[in-house]
DNA sequence: GTTGGTATGGTGTATATACACTTCAATGAG
DNA sequence: CTCATTGAAGTGTATATACACCATACCAAC
């Protein structure tokens, strides 16, 4: 049959892939740390704000290459829970962004255990072949953007 | 700093990486084929109803690696389009999904595009390096799932 | 100073994701 | 036959994602 044929290519597909192990891996890490509050999403934003002070909005999406208005409403959980500031809000005005010490102590509880995720998701390939994996998928995530 | 040593570790988190290169990599298929009115979670609900008649919604998600109830309201525009039937519908009763002629012929429009946006994705890398890479994906998601 | 363009943020809308919980049907133990 | 168990499907809620569009501020040319 034509579509067993197809559905044996769309098993190959780079996007199909990428979003099911991105699930899986995504619901392992947000299991491992859930007890912490943060969800997986919301990790790195903290993390970036700890190491970066006074970016702006479209800086930090940048760097986490995460679309501007998705950045925006991620933002708010973090906000209300009272792990991150934005100073001079408003449209139009330039916003600062900034961690809190709740939120640093937030990212400082959570760490080790992040850790411990990281470790065991690293083993599962070794070193080298992981650190193959996240270049090519830089490589592809990059070439792709155009 | 210890916030700059962090945030260079969060660099390598999988969770991460994986979620970023998936946002870059679905704006690209979705752009690719967005004239065409299917979005990328769409598609491989559509090719594997076309190759498999008679599923049910749990097995349906567990081919696809997605939570039973995000394919429930996943299915939601599918329906609303008429490219998939739902038979016996309702709470606890068994459900049949399958493809209906509108969805195939979607399917088969789509599909050159597919190939060709496939293709381009692939020669990033290369065949063998791709292969190795989904493999990795695979079984990273495989082992993670415990 | 007015105006027009650019930079910067926010909103509306629609889909995607999954956990906790609920509803219903079928079935098997008694 | 009745009831508890199991299995299947849907809902409530909250977050994640991004496009199209909107609003404001800032700055430069005049």
């Amino acid at each position: 049959m034509s579509d067993e044929r197809d559905w044996l290519a769309m098993q190959n597909c780079l996007c199909f892939n990428i979003r099911r192990s991105s699930r899986a891996v995504t619901q392992y890490y947000e299991n491992e740390l859930r007890r912490h509050g943060l969800r997986p999403t919301q990790t790195p934003i903290l993390s970036l704000l700890a190491a970066k002070p006074e970016m702006g909005m479209a800086e930090v999406s940048e760097w986490l290459g995460m679309d501007r208005t998705t950045l925006v409403r991620n933002l708010r959980p973090l906000q209300r829970e009272g792990l991150v500031q934005m100073t001079g809000a408003g449209r139009g005005k330039r916003v600062v962004l900034s961690i809190t010490p709740a939120g640093r102590a937030a990212l400082a509880k959570l760490l080790p255990d992040w850790r411990i995720a990281q470790s065991r998701a690293v083993a599962v390939l070794g070193p080298e072949r992981w650190a193959a994996l996240l270049g090519d998928l830089e490589r592809v995530a990059a070439s792709l953007q155009d």
